[in-house]
DNA sequence: CATTTATCCTGTAAGC
DNA sequence: TGCTTACAGGATAAAT
């Protein structure tokens, strides 16, 4: 699933195959995928062709491409659950869940000339758009929060905003207007590493308790991207369609029945905002008054 | 206003 | 074997 990681590692995927590549057709096969560009799939490719991409940027989970020329609007992408941006030959079969696919008009000078861009999404929960130009974020992006590997991400802000909340720490973490880009994995990741229950009240966890779950938090999506993210369900893959191998290293996350790595005690599922939540019962003690 | 819940979607796997 | 049901979960609209 596309968290912090797997969104960073499929941007530097983009960064060295399209951008600074010039746009030459735009299909949309599926108008679910152009939902959020709300004049339509047709201006949605108007809007595209002829522009050059000039770069690759994200923040939090979202990615968007900008684009040189008037305007100086970029292409901005979800990939929801299972959405990939793969740099294929024109040539090759067309996936089964293809939904948008990007020509480029090359001059031969660009190490990636002749591939395409596809996006491809098995449950439709991503999707691009156009963003108008003119400031440096998306306007759309206004609402999400500074990722905490951002080098403008102040971490006791961030200290400051998690206490002053009134609800679990687990949902705050998965809060992207208070921290953006860790998602369901990467949070039981983070709070096994903090011996943290995810339904610890925010209002009781001390600054320094704060600022640990801060730091692990940084570390596992830091070490999730050097192992190229990971493809727990084999839904997320980078642009060359090949996937990341973080879920070697996952402690808790999808290890219900196994033993904690820390503790040998057995690791436990629990039902948590209609998915689930993985912890060491042992490790990670469940709070006396717990916020769900 | 702050917080929580329901909803969107499809493929896989478990259960009967 | 074949059908039904549960599950995966990010973002957001709607509800509390």
């Amino acid at each position: 699933m596309p968290e912090l990681p797997e969104v960073e590692v499929v941007r530097r995927g983009l960064a060295r195959h399209v951008v600074d590549r010039t746009i030459a057709h735009v299909d949309v096969a599926h108008p679910r995928a152009v939902r959020r560009h709300i004049e339509g799939g047709d201006d949605f490719a108007a809007r595209l062709v002829g522009r050059t991409i000039t770069a690759a940027r994200r923040r939090g989970k979202y990615l968007w491409l900008e684009l040189g020329g008037e305007g100086a609007d970029a292409v901005l992408a979800h990939l929801g659950m299972s959405g990939q941006m793969l740099v294929a030959a024109p040539g090759r079969p067309d996936e089964k869940h293809l939904r948008i696919r990007i020509a480029f008009d090359d001059d031969g000078a660009h190490p990636s000339s002749g591939t395409e861009l596809r996006f491809v999404d098995q449950r439709t929960f991503g999707g691009l758009a156009v963003s108008p130009g003119g400031s440096e974020l998306p306007k759309e992006l206004a609402h999400i929060a500074l990722d905490p590997l951002d080098h403008r991400f102040v971490d006791e802000e961030f200290v400051t905003a998690l206490r002053r909340r009134r609800t679990g720490v687990k949902r705050a973490l998965l809060d992207q207007t208070l921290i953006s880009g860790v998602g369901n994995i990467y949070a039981d990741e983070s709070l096994w590493r903090a011996k943290l229950h995810w339904a610890r009240p925010t209002e009781t966890m001390t600054r320094p308790a704060a600022r640990l779950l801060l730091g692990h938090v940084k570390d596992v999506l830091t070490e999730a991207i050097g192992a190229g993210g990971t493809s727990f369900d084999a839904l997320y893959v980078n642009v060359n369609g090949e996937s990341g191998y973080f879920d070697r290293s996952l402690a808790v996350y999808g290890r219900e029945g196994e033993p904690c790595n820390r503790c040998a005690t057995i690791v436990r599922r629990d039902p948590f905002m209609n998915r689930s939540s993985f912890t060491c019962p042992k490790c990670q003690r469940r709070p006396r008054r717990p916020r769900l």
